[in-house]
DNA sequence: GATGCTTACGTATGACGTAATGATT
DNA sequence: AATCATTACGTCATACGTAAGCATC
């Protein structure tokens, strides 16, 4: 169970080719063939089948451990690495799309004010690109959304030790076109609504609202996008629904109504891993508020 | 970072030896001289002090990362090695103190009666070991117990994909002393008990209650130990206070009122990996009710 | 017959043990 | 002086590359 034969694993898995993944981890065909077959020796059981290349029951199995563990790995590193580095002027942010919210920029703003010299630089990525980004030393400081019942944490993606702080809780809206027949209410249930169309995005991913409320939203059209604007606009025209920080529906195409129940609300959370005396831990203080 | 230095690292740092570690590890000293100042020089970080053999605050950070690491890696191996090993009779389950409730035993019950074939061991352990048997295949199944809000799932030491599902919620009450000035009430409200004495038990450790509830409960007393007679009878003598499922005061010495706010229950987790069809998925899927 | 995985074999790197060296109490 | 970690060196295992073999499309 090397990590090394592990990482081979994964990429012949992911290649579908034993020599695909050879040329991208500047092997020989045989060397990959070998590490296989070292691998299947140590565990005694075929994790793959050969043409066409597709891992067995037991490789499926393994798959699903050796992403996390070799993540895991990486950030053990990175942490250790970082904790010793000296820290510098330059910061990165791995962002997810609805992270930057108001009170998020203001802080920002603030700490950017407080240090001149500071250079900040943000990017935007997923939410387990975030975490993973954060885990592996590739960003300073993370941050990011989801949704959450009130004070209840985000489920991140676990990486080894890392902090995870509340930022922001804002109210959530549902967001449906102007003459929508229940537009003109003062407050939604989503309860009433389990059986309306629902927009599938990144934004307000339908898998989560099912795992906090229950059963139903089905899917009216799915997004694979992180645009706000495209998302109202797809709102507006009837597409389906969807959930949405109140701050993000200012002067927008589509209606925005407060949700009465269950409660749930739209969290943002700053993640860091260990963090030395310096811009980093400072802008993290401003940030966690 | 190879996990067999990893493991040597941890030996060392937990003995610390490196002629104690060799010894545990079945190495020369030498050997572990060299190990450790591979990894050192791997990191390119002192990650031990000499003399007397301490970590660095380096070595510090690595160490929370190397412990839940070996364990994942000890966890996918079991896992995969689980799903293709062929099922048997005789099952083992880790549960926690308070795990074997009433709910619980009689569906253990209803599980042997349906099976007698079945040969069951029950073997008592903290959170965290019944977490790792499940994962290291020590265990086939495992049931772990814990305060959380309602319909919130306890959280659970991460040793990589585990399945956990919700077997029973109970409510908990307050135990005091049958002379206490609050005995006479019909519930109690957390938020009233902030300031008085508490017992620090691994039943109910007061950590968990300040994490859902906010800073306060005092330790009257330390209890080491999960024995729950114990527990009521230090209560009855008014060394402090504890929350413990309704069904564990049956009886008892000391008073038990009913929680009413914040509404927190106790809950039962079952725990377990990959279950091929067999007397270990029988077993779960009449747990989980 | 071409493509692609496996096997055979030679080489080189490195991991451990033995034994000598050095440091610390 | 004794204890314990480090360094030096010899040996053996193993991991990779080259090249030949073999199965599948």
């Amino acid at each position: 169970m090397d990590p090394h034969l592990l990482t081979t694993f994964v990429t012949v898995a992911r290649h579908g080719s034993f020599s695909a993944a050879a040329a991208e981890l500047g092997y020989t065909q045989s060397a990959v063939s070998q590490q296989i077959a070292a691998l299947e020796a140590d565990l005694g059981l075929p994790l793959l089948l050969r043409r066409p290349v597709e891992p067995t029951e037991a490789g499926r199995r393994l798959l699903e451990h050796a992403g996390p563990l070799l993540l895991r790995l990486r950030a053990a590193r990175a942490d250790v690495l970082r904790a010793a580095a000296r820290p510098g002027h330059r910061l990165r942010l791995a962002v997810t799309p609805l992270a930057v919210n108001p009170v998020v920029a203001a802080r920002l703003a603030r700490a950017r004010a407080g240090n001149p010299r500071l250079e900040v630089s943000l990017h935007t990525c997923g939410r387990d690109q975030a975490v993973a980004m954060v885990a592996e030393g590739r960003a300073d400081l993370g941050l990011a959304d989801g949704l959450a019942a009130p004070s209840d944490p985000l489920r991140l993606l676990d990486a080894g030790p890392m902090t995870a702080v509340g930022v922001s809780e804002e109210e959530l809206v549902v967001a449906l076109p102007a003459g929508h027949p229940l537009a003109g209410r003062a407050a939604l249930a989503l309860a009433d609504l389990v059986d309306a169309r629902w927009l599938q995005t990144p934004l307000c991913p339908l898998a989560r609202l099912r795992d906090l409320v229950g059963d139903g939203f089905p899917v009216g059209l799915d997004y694979q996008g992180d645009n706000v604007h495209t998302v109202l606009n797809l709102v507006a025209a009837g597409h389906g629904l969807t959930l949405l920080p109140a701050s993000a529906l200012s002067g927008a195409a589509a209606a925005g109504l407060p949700l009465a129940a269950p409660r749930l609300v739209h969290r943002v959370e700053l993640l860091h891993g260990a963090l030395p005396p310096g811009p980093a831990a400072d802008l993290a203080a401003v940030l966690s508020g």
